[in-house]
DNA sequence: TTATCATATAACTAACAGTCATAATATTAA
DNA sequence: TTAATATTATGACTGTTAGTTATATGATAA
């Protein structure tokens, strides 16, 4: 059994290159302005080589953007263990989803790109995907029912619910590298002022409002929290003006 | 002069009807799944003639887009005509977006995909799609304003960060047709209380939450809300459960 | 040494965006 | 009316790319 253990570590070993060679080329370059021929060059094989290791350049796409998305589930798993209350973790989640953008830009690149219509398809890895990204929501879902259990939460509102409008806005705010930077530095912001202070902005969303749970923000910049720099007390950090 | 202007009516003519026809092929179909040919033959040209009236078929598409923003924005201007507090204005800009995904989705599709990074380029329409979205962005930081000067919203944020934070939302909760619909309606919610729970869910970021302004949602119901139907006192209208 | 099998490849097809030389048609000038 | 000119349209083309296939190579097993 020893020689086919190895063929078949062999071949495990080929297609991981393969990825490799391909992700360095999506890193740099759009998924447009790759073709399988540049892969092919890249990990010095013959193109019609590739197809035996993957079906398309899709499938081969996705597997990158897997990659990048079992990275950040880990961040938000985590987040989970943390032993801090309920709107704590949800904090941690919006800071690891930052993180993640800071650490993994072209990844998340990718990702957003994989989520566009231009891919839909039924291969196996879109599934995969889609799990790999319901594991975190579901995640953010356990934070904010431990929330509403542990009282530093609103009890009003609906986990399910919540976690959607929370990822959905999360995954907004981080997507666009470019998009909208120049918009909020023609403004005068930082983009790290534009991310941490959604967070200020959405808390009484969250937040239970008991003055005995109430947490101050300051708390949390000691642990990490998705504020980068504690806020001025009004709240206000303009640059320009 | 009557010959070069009729001339000149002929050539319009011809290109909104290339744009029609582009426009029927677009809605039904996806950017990669409508040729050039596919769009001659609707429009019984030749593919060649196209391209005397537009530079290449991203141009074509986003000359559609632009048609779709357009729309939003009078859809925006008209909110901020309305004479009511200013968390009410943002309270319509919500709803306008909601309408507009319902009456024109095709349109917002359209946008979206328009919006990855696979367009980017440097082609005129993409300045003006980017100017029509900030004019929107603008009239939402404007009712923002507003609702500060009256008292309705909280005066310690800001509000062009505040229009962000909104815009990116409004567009991450309404832009994905089947993308997320499946998980909302696999939890029992239905589409419409996803995007009205949200507005809910949202209020407390922003009003002032001063007694004396303090807006009753169904106040907003009657004169027709970002909230499609009035929710129950704990706010919950899950199907199943 | 030879048969078998998995792996690799060169050469191919089909589809598409975009171009160009040429043709058809309308306008102007004689 | 007719010839010259400008505008609009087109068939046939190029170049590129995803994906396929028939064939070759090389390791393993008999």
């Amino acid at each position: 059994m020893g020689i086919a253990d190895r063929r078949q570590r062999e071949k495990e070993q080929r297609k991981t290159e393969i990825i490799d060679a391909a992700e360095r080329l999506f890193f740099s370059r759009s998924y447009e302005d790759v073709s399988m021929e540049d892969i092919a060059r890249e990990v010095e094989l013959n193109k019609a080589t590739i197809y035996l290791y993957f079906k398309n350049k899709e499938t081969l796409f996705a597997t990158i953007v897997l990659r990048g998305i079992q990275i950040l589930k880990e961040k938000y798993m985590e987040c989970m263990e943390k032993k801090v209350p309920g709107i704590a973790k949800v904090a941690l989640m919006g800071q690891a989803y930052y993180q993640y953008a800071q650490e993994y830009p072209d990844y998340l690149r990718m990702i957003h790109f994989y989520g566009s219509e231009r891919f839909s398809k039924e291969n196996p890895c879109t599934a995969e995907i889609g799990k790999g990204y319901g594991t975190c929501r579901l995640l953010l879902r356990d934070a904010i029912q431990e929330g509403i259990d542990d009282g530093t939460i609103r009890a009003d509102i609906d986990p399910f619910l919540t976690s959607m409008y929370l990822m959905i806005s999360f995954m907004g705010i981080l997507s666009m590298e470019n998009k909208w930077k120049l918009v909020i530095e023609s403004e005068g912001f930082s983009y790290e002022q534009f991310a941490s202070e959604f967070f200020r902005f959405i808390t009484p969303a969250i937040s239970s409002g008991e003055e005995s749970h109430k947490i101050d923000v300051k708390d949390f910049v000691s642990f990490g929290f998705f504020l980068i720099e504690p806020l001025t007390p009004e709240g206000k950090k303009r640059e320009k003006s």
